[in-house]
Parts: C-alpha cells; sequence; structure tokens
DNA sequence: ATCTGTGCAAAATCTTTGCATTAGC
DNA sequence: GCTAATGCAAAGATTTTGCACAGAT
C-alpha cells in the first residue's frame, strides 16, 4: 500500500498547518524551507495519492489552480471553504437535504461528491 | 457595446443547439462545418465577453477542460448540470434556501454565483 | 475613417509523463 | 535485492496574449 517517506510527511504537515485550502504549488512552497530539494512533481504525486485515499477533496480551482482541502473528519460531512482566501469550516449535518430534493425533482441526481466542499465567503472575504 | 459579427451569431446559435454544457473545443468543433476558417482563440473570446454579459455561466471542468451552459432566462434561476454528459435542466426555485442557512451558520456566507449551476448526473447518467 | 473583431502564432501556466537514481521495506 | 518513490527535464494541454489585417459602424 506504499511506503511511508519523509517528503510525503512532510507534505502532511505542511497541508496541516494551512487550516485552509491550498494549491499545489502553495504547499510546495510550504515545504520548501524544510526540505530545499523536493520537487513539484513530488508534490502532485502525493496530493494524487491522498486523493485516492480520501485524505484530501478538491475544492474548486483559483486562478487556473485546483484547490484541496485537508479531509481529517471520518463519516459523512461537508467542508466551507472561502472562495477568495480559502479559509474553510467543517459541518458534520448535512446541509444537502433540500438541495438533493430539488433535483430529484428535475429527474437527476445530485453530485454529492462534487459538493463535498460548498463555496462561500468568510466574514473577513464577504465584507 | 460591442459589435455584432456573424461570428459570434454562429457561435450563439450553435450553443444553442447543444441544450447541454459544452466546453470551448467543442462550441469551436460546432462551427467548424459552417465556418471553418474561425479560430480557436475567437471562441474563448466569445466566450469570455458572454460571461461578461452574464449570458453563459461556467458550470464546472470536465478533463481539464471548462463547462459552460447558456443562460437564456432571466431572473434568479439555477441550472443542474450532469457532470458526466452536461445535460441541464432549469428550476426557478432556489434550492439554495436551506444550503444558505447551514452556511451562515458558520460564519460563511454561500457564494451563490458559484452554485448557479448544480452539479449533478442526469437519469441516463445516474443508472 | 475609425476602432472593434479576428486569425495566426507564440507565450504562459498548470499538470503529467519518461527515465535514471535513490531509498524504503 | 526488489520495488516504490523521487527529481529533473521534457512533453501535453488548456488558455492567454501580441500583432497585423479584415470588417463593422
Amino acid at each position: 500500500m506504499g511506503r511511508n517517506t519523509d517528503n510525503r510527511d512532510a507534505l502532511l504537515d505542511a497541508a496541516g498547518s494551512f487550516g485552509r485550502a491550498f494549491s499545489v504549488r502553495e504547499l510546495h512552497d510550504a515545504v520548501r524551507p524544510d526540505r530545499p530539494g523536493m520537487g513539484l512533481t513530488t508534490v502532485y504525486r502525493a496530493v494524487e495519492r491522498w486523493r485516492g485515499e480520501q485524505r484530501v477533496e478538491q475544492a474548486g480551482v483559483r486562478d487556473g489552480e485546483a484547490l484541496f482541502v485537508l479531509c481529517d473528519h471520518t463519516g459523512h460531512h461537508h467542508h466551507i471553504v472561502c472562495v477568495e482566501c480559502g479559509a474553510e469550516a467543517v459541518i458534520d449535518r448535512c446541509p444537502l437535504d433540500a438541495l438533493r430534493d430539488s433535483v430529484s425533482q428535475a429527474g437527476f441526481e445530485l453530485a454529492e461528491a462534487s459538493l463535498r466542499s460548498i463555496p462561500a465567503r468568510c466574514g473577513r472575504c464577504s465584507s
């Protein structure tokens, strides 16, 4: 199931320190002081691996860069992610019930996986 | 407020004929039989212009390509867009009320502009 | 005639891939 | 020692930009 490496440990630490959504480039920049040799490719591959392990979720795109949030929680939950600064909050009660019904009535099925991160604006960015 | 051109007329016709979400490349392919000379750049610029005029909305990304839906309707409304085939439906009653509340309780403000297109799966693609 | 729109080519950007080397198990 | 992981460079892909020319008003 893959090997543990110092690179990915450092990346996971850095990702956890963000406390907000981050891009691959930002993550790379964050670990660079500690691990100057790490290549950008390694960060892409780590994030891709984590996506497979459901340890991160993609939280939209900003300026052409894919954004990700760390997903430490287990069970059903949703992230609210600020589309401007990436700030995030977690809510445990599923907020999609009404939405799911509306979509069903139109003969569609809500793509819940695409809405585990809900786009919003945080208090700071909405004022 | 800009000039009317045959290129954009043809593009708008083609976009309307889709009846579903489309990418820039698909739109280009669709007009190519009628207007073989039209460059891809022109399509990008038309879509960008329409976004400014709120005549199209971005409806997510598929395989790295941005997807758009035509937005003929006026007033507040939402598109339900199939994340697999791009099929779309329109609903007039806003389905985001409960969602808006949940997000508010977390101290965020729902980014409604990012949710005018609601990701879903159509009847065909969900079975 | 003026100024916007267009096409082509090149640039820019993000992301992926190939391959030789390193390092975990 | 075997195999996954890594770094570097190059390739891929989408989107943007520069510039000269055509076309709409």
